[in-house]
DNA sequence: GCCGTTCAGTGATCTAGTCACACAAGACCG
DNA sequence: CGGTCTTGTGTGACTAGATCACTGAACGGC
């Protein structure tokens, strides 16, 4: 991919007045950043709007007993916008961005991301809808995480992870992508295992019966 | 309070040009919503943006087991901005906002909003941040449900909802507000009494010592 | 004062989270 | 190659929270 076209990645960006797609391109700058990487954080606020070119972004909290959830991922072609209102107040957060792959992103610094909100209808939209799916995000773990079953979230979580028929995740990932311990994923994978949905080895969980995983995953409650 | 004057109760938007306030007075209207109306939600997309003079908005989620949480308020000077990314897309939240009083509120149509956003650098700063304030709000969320037990949440609840004295709120209203269910509600009541924290009564808790409360809600986990 | 409705209390049972460990699978290395 | 270290997983016992199925108490309106 060529830096100069990165526009093009973004659907509601590519509809942009080539003047301000102009704009966009000479005044951000085009950065790679390696896999683990805290993009931001308490005490490491962003100063720059990110678009991601390559890669994934993973948003989560973490408690202070250690526990952690995953609250959403930014994936390439999406912004980080959240992390443009966060700049702004409320430093007291205490969620953080995580680089979950080498990543590419374009970086607008805040006083651009400023001047083409106010001169681009285009770019509003882009960054309200952007602000929209995020925030349908939230509203959806606080569902889950309040009203839903381990077991069926679980379930959800792996088909939804899933590679091909694998998932490379620990328990403890697992855990920490549903906000809840350890031991409660090893018991519910032992039960998916006795049901023959999966087996399992050090690190990566394969799944044998999808179907089985996904009427469980579309029941309620 | 005059309607010509509201402007002046919102921190944020006084300070914008006496052009932008011109625009603002003349193109919004004021509004009076009863208490119980639902101002948005499924299905009820709203068109504008409000701005609330008096009273509150309640916003929660309702699961399709009938259980509900509650989100955020918005208060008296503060603005509903998440309803305006909203407008834009992704219809299919589950969140409603409530009028939980009597309301009086500023509602500006969409487009003249986009106006002011394109037109005033203190507009915008004054929407990012109420924006910033929802998303640490919900991220607040999150974490209570998923990591604080029930005891210290309800502490704090108590803590925060009494007005002098008292809490005017039945069983289920509280556990509508914490995302559990009323009879967690009644046990953990029926401890606090037991310790002489509270005095119940139907449809009214009296905190009788707000010191043991306070103390439950400080501690960790 | 009666009656219907809304609130609150309670036991039994199930699911989830916590704590304290034991043990197994690789990784590293002499 | 066998030892030891780290990391990942299994398990029992216990506590907290959710659900279900009730009972009875309090209040509102005739």
């Amino acid at each position: 991919m060529t830096d100069e076209s990165w526009i093009t990645r973004f659907d509601g960006l590519s509809r942009l007045e080539p003047r301000i797609q102009e704009i966009l391109l000479s005044r951000s700058t085009v950065i790679d950043v390696e896999a683990g990487t805290v993009l931001f954080g308490p005490g490491r606020a962003p100063q720059n709007l990110l678009l991601l070119l390559e890669g994934t972004v993973r948003v989560q909290q973490t408690s202070d007993t250690g526990r952690e959830v995953v609250l959403y991922r930014v994936t390439a072609g999406e912004s980080c916008v959240l992390t443009t209102a966060c700049l702004l107040a409320y430093e007291d957060y205490s969620a953080e961005g995580v680089a979950e792959t080498d990543i590419r992103a374009a970086a607008i610094p805040r006083h651009v991301f400023d001047d083409l909100i106010a001169a681009s209808k285009e770019f509003r939209n882009f960054v309200f809808s952007a602000y929209s799916k995020r925030i349908t995000d939230l509203f959806h773990v606080v569902e889950e995480i309040a009203f839903r079953r381990m077991d069926i979230r679980l379930a959800q979580k792996l088909l939804e992870r899933a590679e091909g028929d694998t998932v490379k995740a620990t328990h403890q990932q697992m855990a920490a992508e549903l906000g809840t311990a350890r031991e409660v994923i090893s018991r519910q994978l032992s039960e998916f295992q006795r049901r023959d949905w999966i087996e399992q080895s050090r690190g990566t969980i394969r799944l044998t019966d999808r179907a089985g995983l996904e009427k469980l995953a579309a029941t309620q409650g």
